[in-house]
DNA sequence: CGATCTTACGGGATTCGTAAACATA
DNA sequence: TATGTTTACGAATCCCGTAAGATCG
């Protein structure tokens, strides 16, 4: 024999109400109901919890002492289903996103932003990660949705939505390369080039799109994050190829960008979840404002 | 429709195993019949919480959620259950006991640690407190069991037993009055005495028993406590009467005492405990013992 | 095909409500 | 006698186990 939920909350009852007619009535019960329910519990622990008789209900020292940890069960409780209620009906939540750093720091606080307003009890949680990481934390289910460059070829992920970021040649205002029709890898061999690290995502699409066309860049100077590639511009050391989507070109106001038109300067991008895992309802919810913040013609289409 | 036990149960259990055979064996369920309970736990709170399909188990994340809460319940309940067959088995729980002082400070440590020696998970709480606070507590069942002084006319208290506290007569070794067969008021008129204080229950029965007699106590000297009274005695300011179960009689070596013969001198001391309520079961076990130290015959017994 | 979850259905246990009995002030 | 708990019993409900079905690797 095991003790059950609805003893404890008949328990529960009889005891906040001193009365088993009253208490089986809250508990749309009949009074002989509800004494049946009070004896198996008692069975149960071998105890006698309330000392009754046909004109007063107390408690027994045991039955008060036992009073408050039944309480506490049932508020528990009552709080993990409420709160689960509240999050399959999408009233709240919490969206963890892993993310490119670019994506961090353009589209995403935006789309985030408007989400929240529509959604104001859903928090987020963001991370801000290497490619390779952001595969890792969706696999291992760390987070639900992931923002990744790079082709997909994960059977534990699917994914929900593909695009592609070009990368944009970044200029001061008036440097020649503003002038041209088209941005070709042709016109970027013609200058000093600032170029990312060789272990950024950046730098691997930039060498292989060189590369396939035959040139080779003309690297003036190397740099480890965005902003110290475009401080290099600014202060003249040459052009520096970045993605669309980075927040760092806007910083300085002398700059100006251009996409470039070479489809090798486009990399995919992937909006992914686990395969076989059903996300949570805001998380599915917020994929879908993301997607349509995410337009497959938002950058260089590739053939 | 409402969450059960036994579905979190079964969540909990499917959760842990990751494996609706193993947990159906783990829980004594066909596998059938843990797939209805799981369906219905994800109907009552309109949420997927497991994604499965003919190979794989895993949480979905609301799953993942909102285990750590269930198992906090499932843990909580268990424990308060446990606990109470503990008690209610009579291996642990908590005597509260409240008694006059004299007794808290003689009779009842001896007893108390003659019972822990046998139950030694059983705890005491002792209050020493004035008669009626003894009442009190125990009509507020803020204590199980109450030793109390004078009679005990009170509907919502019960006498477990009654006995008679004899008091003593208090004197430096050889003095005369322990000389005497009979030690009686009429012998004690004789001497000077050391009287507690006007409000003490000891000094209720000293001056009523000298009433009845149609005398009067020699006062020399008035007390509050019992150990002042016995210093007075021991410097030679008269004798005092005391309460015999008081410890402070043996604090000095150079003082006896004796029980003094007049039944007047005699008050009654009950065991009770709050009418209508059960005992925990270590403090009904408590009581016996406590009974037993308490024989009828432990001071003079009154007409 | 083999392992595993799901659906369907009949039997059994549990729980309910009504009615009558019982106890106390 | 009136209020309130307990007991008794037939009915409804819930839950389980078996068997058959579906699905994925």
């Amino acid at each position: 024999m095991d003790v059950n939920l609805r003893q404890v909350r008949a328990f529960v009852t009889v005891a906040q109400t001193g009365s088993f007619t009253r208490a089986a009535a809250l508990l749309n019960l009949s009074q002989p109901a509800l004494t049946v329910q009070i004896r198996r519990l008692e069975e149960t622990l071998e105890a006698r919890l309330i000392d009754r008789d046909s004109r007063n209900v107390g408690l027994t020292r045991l039955g008060r002492d036992l009073l408050p940890g039944f309480r506490r069960v049932l508020d528990d409780l009552d709080a993990v289903v409420r709160d689960t209620r509240e999050r399959a009906a999408g009233r709240t939540g919490i969206v963890r996103v892993a993310t490119l750093p670019s994506f961090a720091a353009s589209l995403l606080p935006d789309v985030i932003a408007g989400f929240r307003a529509a959604h104001p009890r859903v928090a987020f949680q963001v991370r801000d990660v290497i490619a390779q990481r952001v595969l890792d934390l969706v696999r291992d289910e760390a987070v639900d949705l992931g923002i990744v460059g790079g082709a997909v070829a994960d059977q534990a992920v699917e994914v929900l939505h593909a695009t592609w970021d070009a990368l944009h040649v970044v200029h001061p205002v008036g440097h020649p390369i503003g002038a041209v029709p088209r941005v070709t890898v042709e016109i970027l061999s013609a200058y000093p080039l600032v170029l990312m690290d060789g272990a950024t995502s950046v730098r691997a699409i930039v060498d292989a799109a060189f590369l396939a066309a035959g040139r080779r860049p003309n690297a003036a100077c190397e740099a480890t994050y965005m902003m110290t590639a475009v401080g290099m511009v600014r202060a003249g050391l040459g052009l520096t190829i970045l993605p669309g989507s980075a927040r760092e070109i806007q910083a300085e106001p002398g700059l100006r960008s251009r996409p470039i038109a070479d489809p090798g300067f486009a990399r995919p991008v992937s909006l992914i979840k686990k395969a076989g895992r059903t996300l949570p309802v805001v998380s599915a919810q917020f994929s879908g404002v993301l997607r349509g913040a995410m337009p497959p013609g938002a950058g260089t289409q590739p053939p």
